[in-house]
RNA sequence: GCGGGGGUCGCCUAGCCUGGUAGGGCGUGGGAUUGCUAAUCCCAUGUCCGCAAGGACCCGUGGGUUCGAAUCCCACUCCCCGCGCCA
């Protein structure tokens, strides 16, 4: 949600927006609608007003043993024209809330404009790609050959795009979790195992609406809809609550697992555990002060180069464009990992700015002093490691001539092993 | 799941029975007084509309009754206590 002064003040800023973003809003509609809210709230206002004043007579009269039967009267007349003129506001409101809360974040000035993935921009790469004296495999191979992921029996029984891990990559995909979760205990973040399921008011104040069917998959029958990602939990964890601001930032470490339909993605990476409906995350999640959050992000950003570089997974930093950009974004990193068996580099880490448009629908704020104004703090996002894909990442470029895979140093004492 | 108790403007609390301007304390900020500190006193401290003056709203949420609801009625929700069921 943006600050609704915007669209009074300053339109042409939200248009550009959008123009940015290729998204098609009805912006002057919101406009109109925001206005004959404002006006309708004056007229309600009066109104209620007046029935005070009445409401107070009466009182008065009533206390004196008078007789406050044309006041009654007078203001059963108020009554009734108010109550008119709030259906027409309820229906204004409603309106009004639907429309913002579908209206996209805005964008940081550092990000490219562009019409699609080819404007987003590299940033950095760090060491190259690994070569191979032998004829590689692609994980989907080394995951058979080594008896790693049962992909068949997985759609017998939940559908495409479910897994059962087996043997030393479950031990891989939990020494993932460990390795992320002490890496960011060292570095003071909160621990944080969330719900799975939360309701409806929480998921939106963390993600657009119209983006629920696609990605979202809701509990039949009861208000609860299963996580995306632990950011979903984590950023409404504090919603309507006012922090002191001498406990910013706050900063979380989110684990859950995440789930995820992947409507619109037939097709692409059909096969493997690339693209899968269920996988494990540890999530870092920033409350910050505003002036803060540009900080937080470089910050946030380093600590996922440091981790990848730990695990010595060949990297390269790519900022996003307007087009590629998430809705309630205003800049976003991408880390891409090299995949050795597709030769190119796919993205595994997303890190983003929110600024205070989530703070907005959740109604996160903070303050100094009590007596002082609370404001909306901001919100980012980033992920430190998703086990599925950063796994896949290490099985590609990892593997030795024997058609096994070595393991990262750092994770080996985790897994309790040098090779898979 | 059943029975009982509860949710009040940052925190604590009064008001609810018997409907008529939501009061007090703490904390925080500012001011007054005082050689300093302490104590005391005064003011401010929820949201929205409005350039402002001002006004409206706010007692877990949503309905209802009423001229008028924190207060009465209904539903839902969350917390606490007891019972039941249970990995």
């Amino acid at each position: 949600m943006l600050d609704p002064k915007l669209l009074r003040d300053n339109p042409d800023k939200i248009r550009k927006m959008l123009e940015a973003r290729a998204v098609d809003f009805p912006l002057d509609q919101l406009i109109k609608i925001d206005k004959e809210r404002r006006d309708l709230i004056i007229k309600t206002d009066e109104l209620r007003k007046k029935r005070n004043e009445i409401s107070l007579e009466v009182a008065r009269k009533k206390k004196a043993n008078g007789d406050a039967t044309k006041l009654i009267e007078q203001m059963q007349s108020v009554s009734e024209e108010l109550s008119k003129l709030e259906g027409t506001q309820i229906k204004a409101d409603e309106l009004y809330t639907k429309l913002s809360l579908s209206l996209p974040n805005l964008i940081h000035d550092s990000v490219p404009i562009g019409r699609d993935v080819n404007a987003n921009k590299e940033i950095k790469k760090w060491e190259k790609p690994p070569i191979f004296d032998f004829k590689i495999r692609d994980h989907i191979e080394l995951t058979q050959s080594l008896d790693l992921v049962d992909l068949e029996r997985a759609a017998k029984v939940a559908g495409a795009r479910f897994y059962y891990l087996k043997n030393k990559l479950v031990k891989l995909n939990q020494s993932l979790i460990q390795f992320s979760l002490d890496f960011l205990s060292d570095k003071n973040y909160t621990l944080v195992q969330t719900p799975y399921l939360i309701n409806r008011s929480s998921m939106e104040g963390a993600i657009i609406a119209q983006d629920f069917e696609d990605v979202i998959y809701k509990v039949e029958g009861e208000d609860l809809y299963l996580i995306g990602t632990s950011e979903h939990a984590v950023a409404s964890m504090h919603s309507d609550e006012i922090i002191d601001g001498k406990n910013l930032p706050l900063r979380y470490a989110g684990i859950s697992p995440c789930f995820r339909k992947e409507a619109g993605a037939h097709g692409r990476d059909q096969k493997g555990i690339f693209r899968v409906h269920q996988f494990d995350k540890v999530e870092q999640f920033i409350f910050s002060r505003p002036e803060e959050s540009w900080n937080e992000h470089e910050r946030l950003l380093s600590l996922v180069e440091e981790f990848y570089q730990k695990i010595e997974l060949p990297y390269r930093i790519m900022l996003l464009s307007s087009s590629d950009l998430g809705k309630v974004s205003a800049k976003t990193y991408d880390l891409e990992a090299w995949i050795a068996g597709q030769n190119s580099y796919r993205e595994i880490v997303s890190c983003s700015n929110c600024l205070d448009f989530q703070a907005r629908r959740l109604k996160i704020r903070f303050r100094d002093r009590t007596d002082e104004q609370p404001q909306y703090l901001h919100t980012l996002n980033s992920t430190l490691v998703a086990t599925t894909r950063t796994m896949v990442a290490i099985m590609e470029n990892f593997q030795t001539k024997d058609g096994h895979v070595a393991v990262p140093k750092v994770l080996q004492k985790y897994v309790g092993a040098s090779t898979i």
